[in-house]
Order: structure tokens, then sequence, then C-alpha cells
RNA sequence: GGUGAGGUAGCUCAGUCGGCUAGAGCGAGGGUCUCAUAAUCCCUAGGUCGGGAGUUCGAUUCUCCCCCUCACCA
């Protein structure tokens, strides 16, 4: 009985390209959905990018563009990057949508009529040249605890203190440096502890959360905040639909998962193949409203977890819709164990990881392997990224896949009849085992199966060696228990491996059932042949894995030696005026893949802009913000692409990233 | 500081609703075959199951205290 599914990732900001990080998530999810479709089940993978807020608006003024335009430029990157890991949306739209702001306007009105809205008057911080109100990550100031410099407005880095911008010692606008003044405004505040029975209800629901997600989110019932869900101008956002509350703007937070609802909406409207549409009222009365016949189910990462176990259920329950299935959290992607970062070269986006040559099943495999149902942080080790691609896939799977086919030449004709006990025991019991690991997201499991499977084949072939007599009647019930082991391992890894799973079958003339049933039986069906070269996984070595990493300090190959003609003096030397300047802001210089304009402080009165070449090596020039290099003060100005340049910055390799100084030392400071 | 989750072989983890010699994969060391991608296969780890106390005939598995890690929150 085929299940209708709708699945939804959490929806990427669309301000950045995506990374590694990204693709445990999507990947994740896609397996689940490839697993669930190979089951026969209709499954709706919806997403979209998340198209609202204040560093949307902001980032897009500074790129000189509309932020439509600028959203609409990385939700195709996006979208892009995501196909070439195999992940299978049937939609990936936007939350600045018509179909979006309807829904967003529905569901405000429906917390509005009962009674769950309130307006309250809130003092922040205000920035008088900028003329806007500035969220926590656009406020920079001195820590009111420790008097560490250079802070958000929400938490101090250097010791961890929590605090309201208000607090900050000397703030300043991260947009244009000037100081910002409290100022009142009214906003609307929805009163969670109303509907905290019901929120709780869902929670303890089975199913619906892993237990340790569970006890988290039971801890934030027990003392709940009023949640605000409106913001002021300027702001890239619906305006909202309410006379209470003139003016103001819908919270992204309130119409980004909203959007997996109108992202549904749109897909089986319009986009959706001819037999499967759906008008809206069709639409939310199979996927939507209460008790109706689909799954809903959500895959977040942790760091949204309050928005989509407190606030959305919340929503949902308010407009009367059904609230999800399941909610799968996942934990962050660490590279080598430490947290990505951009200054260690650990940033690895989608497009570096492709850059590298590498082929993108492998690292659905290697997610996959170390993947299961709990909240913890995956690694990605680049030596246990090796190991592991080396030692199951190269050495395990397709190695037996290739001694197998090189046999089969030998062993002459088709190969049919019944199959050793031994393979065809181990091989259906990891059949049977695969399904609920898959279901439960034990993916570790799956892939733990399938190495068995192939562990089993490749010992008894050490042990039968068909080699000596390929065409005996032994060896060819050994390589015919081997081929339709593969059909199985074909059958188990397709959700990680697509390509790789259909082209082993393909090899053996096997061929994966149109649906994986609960009693499919591999060693049941077509003759086993050697019809096409089975497929390769090239071993990898430390040097290709490496170029993940930018490598900060060794991507220059040390050009060492000085110039022929000798050294220079300490006074050639201090002519050069090297200081160090804070980076205020960093954008695109339009028409320029290369070029960033950055504004520094170099500990003069005036920030001074410099054009440098390295856009390259910062995707998100915003990244930079906040950072000190090191700047050639002294430097004859030079106009590039139009804007004078005022000086030179530090940057090393290819492609070329900055030189950064620590934290303590001051703007302007001589670098000698 | 509060709440939650954890701390098992070098690494990644499994496991015990209390009980025979605590497991797997990878890595490492030794050996082997040659069909296969220098792949396979065989042997080798004796790890105070974070520390301490308690309950029990018996705890790594239960209780309490402590230490450490991570996350969320104030």
């Amino acid at each position: 009985m085929s299940q209708k599914i709708l699945v939804t990732s959490a929806l990427p900001y669309a301000n950045g390209s995506i990374h590694l990080g990204h693709l445990v998530e999507y990947i994740q999810t896609d397996v689940y959905v490839r697993y669930r479709r190979s089951l026969g089940d209709d499954v709706t993978y919806v997403c979209a990018a998340d198209s609202h807020g204040t560093p949307i608006e902001v980032n897009a003024s500074k790129a000189g563009v509309s932020p439509k335009e600028f959203v609409e430029r990385y939700r195709k990157e996006q979208h892009q990057d995501f196909q070439r890991f195999g992940v299978d949306f049937s939609t990936y739209y936007t939350t600045d949508s018509d179909e979006n702001r309807k829904w967003a306007w529905r569901i405000w009105d429906a917390l509005k009529s009962r009674g769950l809205i309130y307006k309250k008057s809130v003092e922040q911080l205000f920035c008088q040249k900028d003329g806007r109100f500035l969220p926590d990550r656009f406020v920079k100031g001195t820590c009111p605890k420790c008097a560490t410099p250079g802070q958000y407005g929400d938490v101090c880095e250097k010791c961890g203190t929590t605090y309201d911008p208000r607090e900050l010692k000397d703030p300043r606008c991260a947009i244009c440096g000037t100081s910002p003044v409290v100022r009142a405004s009214d906003h609307a505040y929805v009163d969670l502890k109303k509907v905290e029975p019901a929120i709780r209800a869902w929670v303890e629901g089975e199913g619906h959360l892993d237990a340790a997600v569970r006890e988290q989110v039971k801890g934030w019932l027990d003392d709940l905040q009023d949640w605000c869900i409106t913001r002021d101008a300027p702001y890239f956002g619906f305006p909202v639909n309410d006379a209470d509350f003139p003016g103001k703007f819908i919270y992204v937070w309130l119409d980004a998962p909203i959007g997996y609802l109108s992202s549904g909406e749109r897909y089986f409207a319009d986009e959706a193949p001819s037999a499967d549409r759906l008008d809206p009222a069709a639409y939310e009365a199979t996927y939507l409203a209460p008790g109706s016949p689909s799954r809903l189910e959500h895959f977040i990462g942790k760091d949204i977890l309050r928005f989509h176990a407190v606030f959305w259920p919340a929503m949902l329950g308010a407009a009367g819709l059904k609230l999800p299935h399941r909610l799968a959290v996942h934990g962050h992607l660490t590279v080598n164990g430490e947290k990505m970062s951009k200054s260690r070269g650990t940033f690895v986006t989608a497009r570096t990881y492709l850059d590298a040559g590498l082929d993108p099943q492998l690292l659905r495999y290697y997610y996959a392997a170390n993947l299961g149902p709990g909240v913890s942080d995956l690694d990605l080790s680049l030596d246990e990224f090796r190991n592991r691609i080396n030692a199951d896939l190269a050495n395990n799977v397709a190695n037996l896949a290739s001694r197998v086919f090189a046999l089969l030449e030998r062993a002459g004709g088709d190969l049919t009849g019944d199959p050793e006990e031994g393979i065809a025991g181990v091989t259906r019991e990891a059949l049977r085992l695969a399904r609920p690991a898959y279901q439960a997201l034990e993916y570790r499991e799956v892939v733990r199966l399938v190495n068995q499977v192939a562990d089993t084949c490749n010992k008894r072939l050490q042990e039968g060696k068909p080699w000596e007599a390929p065409t005996s009647p032994a060896s060819r019930t050994l390589l015919l228990s081997c081929g339709r082991a593969l059909r199985a391992i074909s059958v188990m890894l397709w959700p990680v491996m697509p390509v790789f799973a259909d082209d082993l079958c393909a090899a053996f003339g096997q061929s994966r059932p149109g649906t994986w049933a609960a009693d499919f039986d591999p060693f049941v069906g077509a003759p086993v042949v050697a019809r096409a070269k089975p497929p390769q996984i090239a071993r990898l070595d430390a040097k290709q894995v490496a170029k993940l990493v930018a490598a900060p300090e060794a991507s220059a190959p040390a050009p060492a030696a000085p110039p022929a003609t000798g050294f220079i003096g300490f006074d050639d030397f201090m002519k050069v005026e090297l200081k160090v300047a804070l980076v205020r802001a960093a954008v695109r210089v339009p028409k320029a893949d290369k070029l960033l304009q950055l504004t520094v402080d170099v500990g003069e009165p005036d920030p001074r802009t410099i054009v440098a070449g390295i856009a390259t090596s910062y995707p998100e020039p915003e990244a930079l913000v906040g950072r000190r290099i090191v700047v050639v003060a002294n430097l004859e100005p030079r106009a590039l692409r139009g804007i004078i340049s005022q000086g030179m910055l530090l940057a090393a390799g290819d492609p070329p990233r900055v030189i950064l100084v620590d934290e303590g030392v001051a703007p302007g400071t001589r670098v000698k």
C-alpha cells in the first residue's frame, strides 16, 4: 500500500553558498526520501530558499541589487549544488512568494483569532544614520562584563556572557559604524503559555522526536518565553496584514517554516506531473488537514530545534492543521574534529568538494556510514573519509564486483538455480534488517549490513577458489550467489548511492525490483551474467582528499629565497607602512569576479576603502567583517573598477586568503 | 549558574531491562592466495566499560556524589 508522505528539509538561507554542513541534512533527508520511494511510497520532498530577514535586506543593498534579485541568485546556485549531490527535491521554491504570503497571513489571523497575539512596547538600539532598528548581530561593541571590544549584541565570544544589546559599551552599528540610540517600538508577541499543553502533548507523542531531543524540548516547555513575531521597517519580508500593527513586517522565522506548506502547495498546483496535480484545497485536504491520509516529516539541524519543536506546532495547531509525524534532528558537521572554520580553511563548500574531483556519492556514503537518529555531531575527518571509502567501497564492495565479473566471464553461460545457503542466509537477513534501519534513520546500520554481505561473499570466494575450476557446478553456484548478493547490495545501497547501485546491478544482468517489498528475494530472477563492467570506485589518496581544505598556511609554496640581488635593509622594510586594519564591511564589486570592496578601520578618523582581488576565496564576503587584517597603509591610491583603493591588503595563497591578526591588536597598530 | 545529552579498545561506535572469557568496523603488526582496484583471506588488541561510594551473592549495566565533554538557556 503506497503511503503519501510530505518530507521537508530546513530551508537554506538565501544569503550564501551551500557547504558540506548543509549537505548532512539534505543527504540525510534525500536518503530517507529515496528509501521510501524505493518502497513504492508517494513522497513529495519539499524545500525552498529562505528569503527574508535583515541580513538579506542589508547584503542585497550592499551588493547594489534588489533583495529579490539577490535571493534568486543564491536560490539558483543552491538548487544546482543540491542537484549535483543527488538531492532530489520535488521542488525548490522560495519563501518570498504569493503562496507563502497568503499562508503567513492566514496563520497570523489564526493566532490572532485565538487570542494568542498581544502587543508590547520594546526598546531596541536604533541606528539614526541607517534609519533602522539593529538586530543583535548588527550591533558591535565592548562586552559589559569583560570589556572585550568588537562583540556582537547578544553574546560575548570571549567570556560567554549573554546580554541585551543595550548593555553593550560603546555600541556601534555594524553596517555604518555610528553609535545607535535606544528607541521604543510596538511589537506583536505570541502568548505561548496558552498553548503549552498542546505543544507538550505533541512533543511527548510517540515517534515525533528522538528521546534525547524530547527531553531537551520538555525542559523549554517548563519555562516558555513569549515569542516576538514582528520587525520594523526597513525589512525584507511580508507586511503584517493587521491594523493593530501598522507598518510592521512579519518576522522571517514566522514565515520560514510556513514555506514548507506554501512550497508544497506550489508544487502540486504548478510543478507536479499533470496526473498528480492538486488545487490548493485538495492539497490541503490531502496533506495538511488533521486526519489527512499522509505523513508529514521534517528534517532539521539542532540549531533550529526551538523553532520547529515549540513555535511550529503552536502555529500549526492554531491554524487547525495537523502536526508533524516526525521531526528528525541531526547534529552539526565538524571537519577534522573542529567546527568548520574559514580561517582554518575547513569551511568546505559544495563547490570546493566538486572541484576537488570527488564523486558526490562518496560523501553521501560517508555521511550515511556515520549517521544515526541522534543529534550528535558528525565529523568529517579527512583520513577517515579516505579510509572509509577505500576500505568499504573500493576494497570490499566494488572489488567484489570486479572479481565476480572477471570470474563470471570464465564460468560460461548464464547462471541460474539455487544459491549457496550461507550467502543467501546472510543476504536475506541483511535485507530484512535494512528496512527498519532506514525507517529509524539508522543509516550506519544499513552500511554495516551492506559490508557484511560483501564480506561474506569475499570470504566464500577465498574459500571456494572458483578460479581453479570456473565451470564446475560448485564454482557456478558460488558465482551465482555472489551476483545475486550484489543485487541485494544494490537494493540496500540505492538510497545512498543511486547511480553506483544501479550500475552495479546492471553489470550482472540484474535489476532492482520496482518496489522493495518486505519479502523481496534477490536470489530469484533473471540469470546472472557478465553484462557490463561493474562500476569502479577509485581508491582515494591523501593528496586528493586534502584538496578539500584550503590549508591556509601551506598554500603558499614558500617562494623562500630572496631575489638573486640579495637582501634588503631594515630601512627599506620600514618604508612599507604595514598596519592592522579592522574590516567594517566587505561586499563584492559588481561585474568583477575576483574583486571585493572592503571598508576598513586603520585607526584613522575615517575608514578606508580597499579593493582586493580575493573574492574567489570568500564566497561570503561578510565573513570578513570584524576580522583584523594587515594592510599596506602608504601605498599610492589607485582606482580599480572605478573605485579608489586606499591601500592594499596582505594575502597569501592561490586562491589568496587574507593574513589575519589576533583579536587583541588595535586597528592602526604598526606591523613590524 | 540552570536544564538536557554523553564519557566503553589508537579512532568511530554497538551492547548489557545486573551475571558465562565486554563486541564490531577501521587503523597498526605478522602471515597468505593471486580471480580482483598492491585488493582478498587468516592471526594478533587483553581495554581499571570517566573517578569514588553504595545496593546486591554478583554491576560496565541500578542509586548517590564527584570530574570531564557537548548542546540549549539565564
